[in-house]
DNA sequence: TTTTGAGTTGTTCGA
DNA sequence: GTCGAACAACTCAAA
């Protein structure tokens, strides 16, 4: 037995600055870092492909920055946890907790095998800004509105706590007992498409300030509007580091209150954070979320089956290209800009009339920062089925979307190469297009780019009457 | 208890 | 070209 040990367990928070369990653990004597992979058996809910390429870069520089000595363990924590207890004779763990609805059982069932062995743990928020439970309505039930869930919940609670430092001293426990190889994991796809992406993004805790503070300096200025188009940079891109855990949301809250935005700005950027911490909130009030309709109405929703386009949308070859460029460069990059996702959501969902469920596993597979509690509070308000009141008319147009948010086709060509000399009058409806003018472009629809796989204005109006069916019920 | 009115980011049509 | 109105019905916080 040995009182001076302690472990922390990274999971979401594979980060050294502002993280309370690690800052604890490492308080009081000699520090054991464990990494557990445990979606091993966790069925539908295993990482998605891109995920996996993030983590395996995150857990690379999380080992660098603990001098190697991150100990890596693959498997069921309930099994793994009492057996390094045991081995390692250390009587005290602590980790920040995860709100999956998954994890929230099976740490739950932890705890009660440590409290039956007599090992301390002790758990806390390290990711989130209001934890739920603390945020609910007078009556003690939970915010189903976004709007007074953030201005009365979240805003008139308690602030979110202040970013602590890192640890002072990590002593770090040399012994690695057993530990895997980081590539053991095989967290890297076989074939190496994950090159793509990481040419797109530097991994690790130091690189996410580094954005972040870019982002507020010479960005936030102009989010609000900015924010909008895909082309520009006014989105500060954090997601797939505060998903991972190399940023916590307290710093990201208070670093930005700090700065000067002007125009609300400021406060539409922190609204955003508002927006993930709404989803977990629902997620955790409501864990089936990522599968049933939050308004069971929606359960009648007339889906197509099996319609041939679902594979048009993933590989971005629907023929509107604003939808086509937002869908390869979440295969190219492992993101999408926020609006793009709203279109191509939009149109998988109200024009080709496609269950949500499955945009939801594509994005799940493909996002590097794929997050349960974001992307089923997503899908289902861009289906309309979720929390929010949703005019039934909210239907995205690609093209109208694409001469207003990308006037200058700039974001669109950088991923529709085809179509890169089609002039922008044309550029987001290429069918509509002269001959000569299509001729001239070198495009031949059809060929070399597809002709639209649906028409928009016959699927508008076939969604908004599948939609005005849900009435009755 | 009852009533009021707002509700993330849209589109189309007609003046 | 710009602008405002219309496009369901419903939930639910809050007065």
């Amino acid at each position: 037995m040995n009182k001076t040990k302690a472990i922390h367990w990274f999971r979401q928070d594979l980060r050294i600055r502002d993280n309370p369990s690690l800052y604890a653990a490492a308080e009081k004597g000699i520090l054991l870092p464990v990494y557990i992979l445990d979606d091993f058996n966790s069925g539908k809910l295993k990482m998605g492909a891109a995920s996996r390429v993030w983590l395996h870069h995150s857990l690379k520089a999380l080992n660098k920055s603990l001098d190697g000595h991150l100990l890596i363990l693959m498997g069921d924590p309930l099994h793994l946890i009492p057996e390094l207890l045991k081995i390692t004779g250390i009587k005290r763990i602590c980790w920040n907790r995860c709100y999956e609805p998954w994890r929230i059982q099976r740490d739950k069932q932890l705890k009660e095998i440590l409290r039956y062995s007599g090992v301390e743990f002790q758990t806390f928020n390290g990711s989130l800004l209001w934890e739920p439970g603390v945020v609910l309505k007078q009556d003690g039930t939970p915010y189903r509105v976004f709007t007074p869930f953030y201005r009365k919940g979240c805003l008139g609670a308690e602030s979110p706590r202040l970013p602590i430092v890192k640890p002072p001293k990590m002593a770090l426990e040399q012994e690695l007992y057993g530990s895997m190889k980081i590539d053991d994991l095989k967290l890297l796809p076989v074939k190496n498409w994950d090159l793509k992406i990481e040419s797109q993004w530097n991994i690790c805790e130091d690189a996410a300030h580094d954005l972040l503070d870019c982002f507020l300096i010479s960005e936030m200025w102009n989010y609000r509007e900015g924010r909008n188009y895909p082309a520009q940079k006014h989105v500060s891109r954090i997601s797939p580091y505060l998903h991972h855990g190399q940023l916590s949301p307290n710093q990201v809250w208070h670093a930005a209150l700090a700065k000067e935005g002007g125009r609300g700005n400021v406060e539409n950027f922190l609204q955003e954070l508002g927006w993930r911490e709404f989803s977990y909130s629902l997620l955790y009030h409501f864990p089936d979320l990522m599968r049933s309709n939050l308004q069971r109405k929606f359960d009648a929703f007339p889906w197509s089956n099996e319609s041939p386009f679902l594979s048009s949308w993933k590989r971005g070859l629907t023929g509107y290209p604003f939808v086509d460029a937002g869908m390869r460069e979440l295969w190219q990059t492992g993101y999408m800009h926020n609006r793009v996702r709203m279109i191509t959501a939009s149109f998988l969902v109200k024009n080709l009339l496609i269950h949500w469920h499955h945009g939801r596993d594509w994005f799940w597979d493909c996002l590097v920062d794929a997050d349960l509690a974001n992307n089923s509070a997503s899908w289902q308000w861009v289906a309309g089925c979720g929390a929010d009141a949703a005019p039934y008319f909210r239907i995205f147009n690609p093209v109208t979307q694409g001469i207003k948010y990308d006037p200058e086709g700039k974001y669109t060509r950088n991923f529709i190469p085809e179509l890169a000399r089609l002039p922008n009058q044309y550029l987001f409806r290429p069918w509509e297009a002269p001959k000569t003018i299509l001729t001239d472009a070198g495009i031949l629809i059809g060929k070399t780019y597809p002709s639209p796989v649906v028409d928009m204005k016959k699927t508008r109006n076939d969604a908004l009457k599948a939609y005005s069916s849900l009435k009755v019920a």
